[in-house]
DNA sequence: CGCCTGCGTCAAGGATGCGTCAAGATCAGC
DNA sequence: GCTGATCTTGACGCATCCTTGACGCAGGCG
């Protein structure tokens, strides 16, 4: 669902952070430090940061400023300092929220899914929006449109298109789009990709016979071309 | 610069408030209960509320669900409560912030900061009012209109068209809907949703076996058709 | 030339999700 | 404490979708 990293130097609070989030169906990336953490920002940028202000390389505000910038990410405040200008300086360096320590694991949890929320419109506001000849994908919206009108696509069917459009014009191997749609153990399952491809192009192509815009690569995978 | 509307039952702290905000450059519009509050908030849309749980006539609480759906703008929640159930159910009813009495107004300040600096790009005045040829909805009077006459909706009703009348033509997820109408832990409680959608097209719909507006994306979620 | 692998097509079963209805539980106002 | 409205919960029929297997065809290779 949603990418959170957690920055800490404290083992038992990861520990306790992992689970929690982990068991809401949170994707969880932990660092010890401010330098991995930076890092781990970089290699996967997540939706968003909880950050511990003591950190044993740098304090936690230089963190904040690390991302901030070239990442528009929501960053919680997690510190033992209750004293106010501590605060001040995290919120005016670009925190969105600050809990002291010891803190609550639901307000926490409510305060993840505050900061997730408000920041869900301008992820979206960006409508990446697929046109070609014969159809257009509309992915914030989650429709298609052709000739005018809807094209009426079941989940299994969105979702492989998804997969599809999401990296135009080039060729995305089998394996990745069996474990993208139906699951890390359905990877050698190429039959599902071959009903569901003719079905994509019976609704899409101008002449499903003769594919333009969903091409098979074979023995590889297939392709979307714009 | 920034206009601020603050809702508080004690005179002393909106005389504090009042004049703290205005030393810093805000506009500060006070009111002492909910109902000015939603009426002030209508009159002068704010760019940012800061709101008491513990009002006059009603909670808090309704006071954002009030202005959310049809106003962006971030809630401060100010209250004398300090248990956790009661800052998630605020935090999960829309707030952006819970700050606890008694407060450093330092810290408030620098909240107010961070609240508007994130708002800062998305200042989408939405028009608060939707119009097909069936029937209105006007999300700021919290009212929809069919034939002239006013259609009498439900608290949970209402919640439900909010939500799917704020993303005009989008796909919006049977998760996003049970989490954003019911809250966090019904995530999968699908059955709610038939039951609501099928009352809300019995009143809306012109003919609710056939739906126009209110449109069922099988497996994915629902999809209002402006 | 014949075999084999991989792809496209089709159809049928079983499973799942949706709409509908109604009754019990809960809440609000008097 | 009662009454009506509202919310929750369950059951049922029906349509749709997913899965699975079989078949034909084309291209590569021995």
């Amino acid at each position: 669902m949603n990418r959170i990293l957690v920055v800490d130097d404290d083992p038992a609070l990861l520990r306790a952070l992992r689970i929690n989030l982990t068991a809401r169906g949170y994707t969880v990336d932990l660092a010890r430090d401010g330098t991995t953490a930076l890092a781990a920002a970089t290699k996967h940028p997540p939706d968003l940061m909880i950050v511990d202000l003591g950190l044993p390389d740098m304090d936690g505000v230089d963190v904040i400023g690390g991302v901030r910038g070239w990442l528009q990410v929501p960053v919680i405040v997690l510190s033992a300092r209750h004293l106010e200008p501590a605060k001040v300086a995290a919120l005016d360096a670009g925190a969105d929220d600050y809990v002291t320590k010891p803190f609550g694991m639901d307000e926490l949890l409510a305060r993840i899914r505050a900061a997730l929320r408000r920041a869900a419109p301008s992820a979206v506001a960006e409508t990446p929006v697929t046109v070609t000849e014969a159809f257009t994908v509309d992915l914030g919206a989650r429709r298609v449109i052709r000739d005018g009108a809807d094209v009426r696509l079941t989940p299994t069917e969105w979702h492989l298109l998804e997969v599809l459009v999401r990296h135009p014009g080039r060729l995305v191997s089998q394996r990745q789009l069996l474990q993208e749609v139906w699951g890390p153990r359905y990877e050698s399952e190429t039959n599902y990709l071959r009903v569901y491809v003719a079905q994509l192009r019976a609704k899409l192509e101008p002449d499903p016979s003769t594919p333009r815009y969903l091409i098979t690569e074979p023995g590889m995978g297939y392709r979307f071309e714009p």
